[in-house]
DNA sequence: GACAAATGATACAAATATGGTATCATTTCT
DNA sequence: AGAAATGATACCATATTTGTATCATTTGTC
């Protein structure tokens, strides 16, 4: 019952650190370094950011990542959904047949309720707003 | 990412049951005709439910389950801890080092504040109010 | 042009969680 | 005694999570 698994967590440092040390070229060793993430996974995590638009990638030498675009525009949210799917808290239910006694129904307005105040407060954790120290 | 996953759904659709036959001793195979839940599955989740105090059961032919206590007093949340063990949202940070950029911090407070209203909401659903049609 | 340093793509693998089966012992009613 | 129920427990199949490994490609530097 993980709101945020590893991949995502992991994703999320590296877009902080990223985000942290902006204007400069940073390649994944660097982050290797800095997070203590093991290097090939957080290299297919930084592949995947780049595939959906989070990232920059710069190949060669003094190659690396950057940020896509500005730290107050990238999601919480949007990490979850690329790497746990679209954001569904109650999906089991939906998909089995309709219960006896209405349970269904009645369960799945109270999720949805439940789900939707998840999601609003989710789309307020951007990158920026986790490196404001206060 | 399933706030609810299938045996806690086959647990809440039993009890919705069991209560809804009040007064009826309810064997397993009752059940297993009305639900169409495996019935080796279910019996174990029948099984988990006596020992923790949600279910009374008797032995014996004629024996079966019944409610150990008023639909009222049986929460969402007590099957959800159950079978999917105590609820934490964010449960992965938690057991991680420190993030640079006091990153963990300013998070874990964030999804401490989600989990507290999900905490709020899953307490007000009970077995009772899934039976209520309207 | 050769080489080193970076990412891209992709296949494979280990560990864990989930969903479910199977079996035998025990209790209780008739 | 026998049938009908649960108790306890070991096992198993599948999916998901969390990685690893390998080779190809791009690019800057000497």
């Amino acid at each position: 019952m993980k709101l945020v698994t590893r991949d995502t967590d992991y994703a999320l440092r590296a877009l902080c650190y990223i985000a942290a040390h902006k204007d400069t070229m940073m390649p994944a060793g660097g982050l290797v370094a800095a997070l203590d993430i093991p290097r090939p996974f957080l290299r297919k995590i930084l592949q995947t950011l780049n595939r959906n638009g989070l990232l920059k990638s710069y190949k060669g030498q003094g190659g690396g990542f950057m940020l896509a675009k500005p730290a107050e525009r990238i999601f919480l949210l949007d990490l979850i959904k690329v790497f746990q799917g679209p954001f569904k808290l109650n999906e089991c239910l939906f998909k089995r047949e309709a219960c006896p006694n209405t349970k269904k129904c009645v369960l799945k307005q109270r999720l949805d309720r439940i789900e939707e105040h998840v999601l609003r407060e989710l789309k307020n954790i951007t990158i920026a707003s986790l490196l404001r120290k206060h």
